[in-house]
Order: structure tokens, then C-alpha cells, then sequence
DNA sequence: TCTGGGGTCCTAGGACCC
DNA sequence: TCTGGGGTCCTAGGACCC
């Protein structure tokens, strides 16, 4: 007999996913590094509720996400939370430059929302793929400044349950966490709450609960026919996924053209005057015409809505499908066919505390279907190409329909917006090197 | 005074066709 | 009692995500 030792190394496509931690809040502590350690809350649009809570908010406890500001005033003083308006601009931004990090060190990336992305690493072993896990924590919190934490497994259901444990013990993790083994798989499935895992919502949660099962790891012992039956395929692929077998693949993520476009906002106040509402949904029709544009597209219907206060007595909902008879990425036909359709919904017994525009049947432009009956100047491509240029290059918004707010009376509540540090000249930070 | 916004996918069921 | 069968396309609504 030989002395021959064969040594098996084992060679795994891995799937990662890499989240910024409180991702907002940490943006704004970013430029203000006197905040270090300070608690900080970003409210919604209009300052309306908490979206984004610092680590030291979490701790109050007292703090939830989705407080409505107002009601949390005396909290937030008590506590000496520091309050910011969303500031959209920076956040997309850094989101970017994090975005671009990533992809230097992994083989795929699908951004997944703007503060994570999943990656997969290819032919490479947990060590490894551990090692590239700091590399990029790393690199982001040197460059940016912003923590994030990193979960590696052989499945993106995995990768998330991966992240979850970083969350909750990032010292001892050092932010990166990787479920290499059977045996690390299964205690972090027995570990995790079948509510907290990626896909399973409050519904399924309940219903899951209701079986008998709280954790995932109960889960994944379900068979394939019952979890196909009552959790659909959805179910089902979830349930390979945290088996091991990865199964929900990489998409190509937020560059992916949008397949429904939706301009929504609630107003500071409510309206109940027609011509104040057209004028709100003109500028929300033309800003997600503008989208459409933007991805190549075109669209052949609109669905409009306006809606009351729905804290308020009597909730009401209006609604209407707009179809247009054609593709179009023309703003002033979108926004004309949806004015049309919103003075024939329009009931000037209510008022209204919200409303949109969600463009749908969208396509790409490139296939677009010559039509009998030209319902539309042809003129109106070239103008709106010329409009979205100049746009582009003299600042968002320069360039409106005539049914838009021109006086720019309409203004949302930003009682404490921080500067476009990364993306206006005029804001960027000087630093004194003396 | 005040309560966010924007997406995806799947299924069931109806309309319609041969 | 019972009414053909099989297919496609579309839409509304429900579930989920951040």
C-alpha cells in the first residue's frame, strides 16, 4: 500500500449578498463624522414617518420603524435624535459608488435595491469567498464610509440568512459571515424565525405558524408536494434554495428595464380644487413619461388614482385604467389622455391627500408596431428628445408642459434636508488642511 | 397642521378561439 | 344528474421585497 493522501477541495459557485446597515442614516453620518455615535432617524417624503433608524435609534427601542414624526417629536428630543429629510440625490449616489465597489471583486452582480446587491463568486472555496467578503467590507467603509455586512452561502435564500446573523452579531462575525458547512447551514436554518426569512411575509408567516412551524429549518422538512400546493412555486423554490440547492438565480437586477413605472406621492395637504389635482397629476404623468424615456420604452395604458386621507373618516379611492389605444412615450399625449380620464373620475364632493400615475403595457421601443391610425403628431418624438436633453444638461425640471406647476407653488415639506454633498458643485464639503 | 414610495412574480378566472 | 375539450391571452388581486 502507498501513503498516498488524497485531499479534496472543494470548488462552489457561492452566492453573496452585501447590505448597507441602516443605509440612509449612515449616508448622512457619512459628511458629518461629529455624529459618530450619535443616534440618527431619515423621515419619509413630506417628513412624514421614520424609514431609516441608526443602530443607536434601534437600541431605544421606543423608536419603531414607520413612527409618524410628529406623534415622536418629544422622543426624538429626549433622546437627542438627530432628523433628516430623505435626500434622495445623495443617498442614489453613494448608493452607485457602492454599486461599483462590489463588482470589482465578485464574477456577477445584481443590484437588489439601493442599499444591497447580490454577487456570485465562481469556482471559488468558502475560505476564499470569506476573504473577498472583508476585502469588500473593507474597501466600502475606507472609501465611503459606510458599514455593511456581508452574507455568503451556496444560495441567495442562504446568503440573506447568512447576512441576518452579521446583523445581530457583527462583532464577533467582523461584519462578513459565510454558511459554509451542512453543519453551519442547519443550525443557522434552526436558529432563524420562519418570519424572518427572505420571502416568507406576515401572511405566510401565519399560515407557516399556524402549522406548527417557527423556524426555517421546520421549513425546509416540509415535502415538495405540500409546499408546491400551498406555497406555489414560489414556495417550493424558496424552500430548495434554503436546502442548499440553489434555485432562485441572479437577475440582472435595477438596469433591468421597469415593467410598470409608478409616480406617486401624497400631498402636504389635501386638495379638493380640479385644477390644483391636474396640475399634480400632469407633473406625475410627464415625470414617469420621463422614465419611459429613459429605458427605450413606450407604453399603451395609464392607470390613474387619487385617494383621501386614509387616516381620515371616510376613505375613499378612486381609480381608472387609461388605455391608449397605442405605444407612446410622449408626455404631452400620456399626460393629456390621462387629464382626460381624471375629470371624469374627478368628485368634487372629497378631497385628496394622495394620488398617482403608474404607467403599464410597457415595451421597448425597438419593437414598436407601426399603427394604422396615427393618433399622434409625429413631431412629438423629436420635441420630446429635445426636451429631455436640455433637462439633462441645464437641471432636472427646467423644462415643463404648460399644465405643470410653472410658479412652483407645490413644494414638499423637507424641514431638515442635508446638502447634495457628492452631486452639486456648490455643496461639496471643504476640508481645512491646516 | 402632520401618517412614504416603488417595484416583482404568481394564480385564478373570464373571454375568446377552433 | 348529465350540456365537449383544449388551448391562449389578458387582467385583477394577492403575496412578497426594499
Amino acid at each position: 500500500m502507498h501513503d498516498d493522501y488524497i485531499v479534496l477541495i472543494y470548488f462552489y459557485k457561492m452566492y453573496g449578498i452585501v447590505d448597507c446597515n441602516s443605509f440612509y442614516a449612515s449616508c448622512e453620518r457619512a459628511f458629518r463624522p461629529e455624529l459618530k455615535g450619535k443616534p440618527i432617524v431619515v423621515l419619509s417624503n413630506n417628513d412624514g414617518c421614520v424609514i431609516a433608524r441608526s443602530s443607536e435609534v434601534k437600541q431605544f427601542k421606543d423608536i419603531p420603524m414607520g413612527a409618524v414624526a410628529f406623534k415622536y417629536q418629544q422622543k426624538f428630543k429626549q433622546h437627542g435624535v438627530h432628523v433628516f429629510s430623505s435626500n434622495y440625490a445623495l443617498y442614489g449616489d453613494m448608493s452607485s459608488r457602492v454599486m461599483t465597489i462590489v463588482n470589482k471583486y465578485v464574477d456577477e452582480l445584481e443590484p437588489y435595491s439601493i442599499d444591497e446587491a447580490f454577487f456570485k463568486l465562481n469556482n471559488k472555496t468558502f475560505e476564499e469567498a470569506e476573504l473577498i467578503g472583508h476585502k469588500i467590507q473593507q474597501e466600502i467603509l475606507r472609501q465611503l464610509g459606510l458599514p455593511v455586512s456581508v452574507g455568503i452561502a451556496k444560495s441567495k435564500a442562504l446568503a440573506k440568512i447568512a447576512n441576518n446573523i452579521v446583523k445581530i452579531y457583527p462583532v464577533q462575525t467582523k461584519s462578513v459571515y459565510c454558511i459554509g458547512t451542512e453543519e453551519q447551514r442547519i443550525k443557522a436554518l434552526k436558529w432563524t424565525n420562519i418570519g424572518d426569512v427572505w420571502g416568507i411575509g406576515r401572511r405566510l408567516g401565519k399560515q407557516l405558524q399556524a402549522m406548527g412551524i417557527y423556524k426555517a429549518y421546520g421549513y425546509t422538512l416540509l415535502t415538495d408536494t405540500l409546499v408546491r400546493s400551498r406555497f406555489s412555486v414560489v414556495g417550493l423554490r424558496l424552500k430548495h434554495d434554503l436546502e442548499g440547492k440553489p434555485t432562485i438565480c441572479l437577475e440582472k437586477g435595477l438596469d433591468e428595464d421597469r415593467k410598470m413605472i409608478a409616480v406617486t406621492r401624497s400631498f402636504p395637504n389635501v386638495l379638493s380644487d380640479l385644477n390644483e389635482i391636474e396640475e399634480r397629476i400632469a407633473t406625475f404623468a410627464n415625470s414617469a413619461a420621463e422614465k419611459l424615456r429613459k429605458q427605450q420604452g413606450e407604453c399603451a395604458a395609464a392607470y390613474l388614482f387619487l385617494q383621501s386621507n386614509r387616516f381620515g373618516k371616510e376613505y375613499v379611492k378612486l381609480g381608472a385604467m387609461v388605455p391608449f389605444g397605442f405605444a407612446t412615450s410622449s408626455s404631452i399625449t400620456i399626460t393629456k389622455m390621462v387629464l382626460q380620464k381624471l375629470r371624469e373620475i374627478y368628485r368634487n364632493d372629497c378631497s385628496y391627500k394622495k394620488g398617482g400615475v403608474v404607467l403599464v403595457s410597457i415595451t421597448n421601443n425597438t419593437s414598436h408596431q407601426t399603427r394604422m391610425f396615427a393618433d399622434e403628431n409625429p413631431k412629438h418624438q423629436l420635441l420630446m428628445h429635445t426636451m429631455d436633453a436640455l433637462n439633462e444638461k441645464l437641471g432636472k425640471g427646467k423644462l415643463k408642459l404648460a399644465n405643470q406647476d410653472i410658479a412652483k407653488t407645490w413644494k414638499m415639506r423637507q424641514e431638515h434636508l442635508s446638502p447634495n454633498y457628492t452631486t452639486k458643485l456648490s455643496d461639496i464639503i471643504t476640508v481645512n488642511c491646516r
